[in-house]
DNA sequence: TTGAATATCCAAAACGTTTTGGATATTCTC
DNA sequence: GAGAATATCCAAAACGTTTTGGATATTCAA
């Protein structure tokens, strides 16, 4: 519990100076400035964030706020952005916090809060809509922000997105070379832009080979994906394939497999996307695609540190190619 | 960007009024009430956190800092916890906020600037060590915390912790009933109090049955499991069952099986503990101990409120039984 | 009708910084 | 040696709240 006024009088200064010590100015002699430097070390004097802020109009913190749906991050995915992110905002001085939006629509209300309480200086989207209120929220303030994905929201505002379009067709392409022609797509809800781009890239590559696409929504978890999986596989014109717009949801593919008998990938072959720390380790290893996480993290760090800091500037849009990662799923398919 | 000032001048009141006014003092009409929140929310005003804080002595904030290994949170477990809490949190009025430790041996720096640039009113340590230097320090502080899990340091602080010897114990003998007798036990670093505990359990099962336990110590992640389950495996003497300290370490021990052609659970029985979310989903679906997630979320929670609102009160702790999820990772021994 | 109680409001202080706009002493330039 | 430039310091204002300690008007009790 120490000030800077009790340290500036300990050293028979004033707090002006001290301050300034602290802050590197040319205004305080290398003398003094050491003193400071020592007695401030030596009394564990840290400012006190509050009083920063709120003097100098910033916060020093950047937020990303995490649906929770049934008391989980149903996102793993966006942890994992995350945590890779963390390292290049502390660089930069700033805390990463994350926030738990409550369940329920109350989304908004948690950027509400920030906004209107100033308690960030940027925020980070992510899960994009392509009608996004969260975007359509914040262009209506000054608060600075990224989103991760696409929206069909108008405005000038900085995203970055994987380019799951044309990754999609050549994951396509890719079990059509192999032979496959019954394969299916679970589609993620055509709310998500993603989910929109990848099931394009999907139908394009199909109709290209003159096939008859078929894409199947549902939720972008396990359990749904799980469900429906069972349905389809049931069929005795079943697939040879399924390409699953995530990972999460080829878990629940791998599991109706399971259930029905059908060995993957000898019976059926499956891609996911996202490419989460799981799918290595998952038996058999799943074959996916990424968007190279280090990268992309540094990226978007970098690109709402620059909103934050030139906010005048012109919003910058990146696509990012994603990369197809070959592990155990895939096989020629074994019915002719 | 509404103060309050402007607030209490487009009503013609005084800022004091319209402070209390909004935070429901008894001290001002009900009609000025009235009138004071609905030109609040009509203009959007919310008190700025920055300058709330400074003159409460309080953020309204508390912390969760998790250590980050290349780049990565590597503990799924409290990033379900993490969100388990949250709802807790914000019902109190509070962000949970997470920060994630800068790599290296920094992390106690992580501490302390929470700590003296008063940053949370209050801190969640995870992952306790048995010498935890982060407890050490923070009860030299006035800042409020709670451990989930034990140390060894001596004081006295809220901790939370699962009865990992009991549960283990009980899990040995779940392997001795179906007939095991070689059972191993990939063991977690010492230094973490949860990996003596679950080790001691396993030992004196298997000491109480007249056979001498094997316990390897090994980094609690999955790379560093696999790599000693390989050697573990590739004898002649080989156990049948491997008793992990963690999930993570499980995974591990799945791709090391699978490599040398042995299959689970018919020539291997694999044991967890966490029941992350993945481990349902696995391949065969693991079977694990797990600490009832919603209930230790909540209890730890109310904890920490309850240190903030009372810092007088005596510390608590509690020990949570451990339940064990039977899933498909177990079955009898196959070689006599 | 008067003094006390109550209801309703407000001015000013305080929280701990950073920054503005000098003040003072020292050194330099000629 | 005088004026200008430079080096070093500081008092006071400001950031936007909440809270303290009244002030004023109204109602009540007798």
């Amino acid at each position: 519990m120490s000030t800077i006024r009790q340290l500036a009088q300990s050293l028979g200064l004033s707090i002006t100076t001290v301050s300034r010590a602290l802050d590197d100015y040319t205004d305080v002699s290398a003398l003094t400035r050491a003193r400071v430097r020592a007695a401030a070390e030596a009394s564990g004097y840290r400012p006190n964030a509050a009083a920063r802020r709120l003097r100098r109009g910033q916060t020093e913190v950047v937020t990303m706020v995490l649906p929770t749906a049934h008391g989980q991050f149903d996102e793993p995915l966006y942890i994992e952005l995350l945590a890779a992110m963390g390292p290049h905002f502390v660089q930069a001085g700033y805390d990463l916090t994350l926030l738990a939006a409550p369940p329920g629509g109350e989304e908004i209300k948690t950027y509400r809060r920030i906004v209107e309480g100033r308690r960030a200086d940027g925020i980070i989207v992510v899960r994009a809509r392509r009608d996004d209120a969260r975007i359509r929220y914040l262009l209506t303030t000054d608060m600075p922000f990224v989103v991760m994905g696409r929206s069909d929201v108008a405005g000038d505002y900085s995203w970055l997105d994987g380019n799951g379009q044309t990754a999609f067709s050549m994951a396509t392409d890719y079990l059509l070379a192999l032979g496959h022609r019954r394969i299916v797509h679970l589609a993620a809800p055509s709310a998500f832009t993603f989910a929109t781009l990848r099931r394009s890239g999907y139908e394009a590559a199909m109709k290209q080979s003159g096939l008859q696409p078929r894409s199947l929504e549902c939720a972008a978890e396990t359990d749904a994906a799980y469900a429906l999986a069972l349905q389809i596989l049931a069929d005795k014109h079943r697939p040879t394939a399924i390409l699953c717009a995530t990972d999460r949801m080829a878990y629940g593919v791998f599991k109706a497999a399971k259930e029905l008998g059908l060995s993957v990938p000898e019976d059926l072959s499956v891609i996911g996307h996202d490419n989460l720390q799981m799918s290595a380790s998952t038996n058999p290893a799943l074959t996916t695609m990424e968007l190279p996480p280090a990268d992309t993290a540094e990226r978007l760090a970098l690109m709402l540190l620059d909103r934050i800091k030139n906010p005048k500037a012109k919003p910058v849009h990146a696509i990012k190619e994603v990369r197809l990662i070959e592990r155990e799923t895939v096989a020629p398919p074994n019915t002719p």
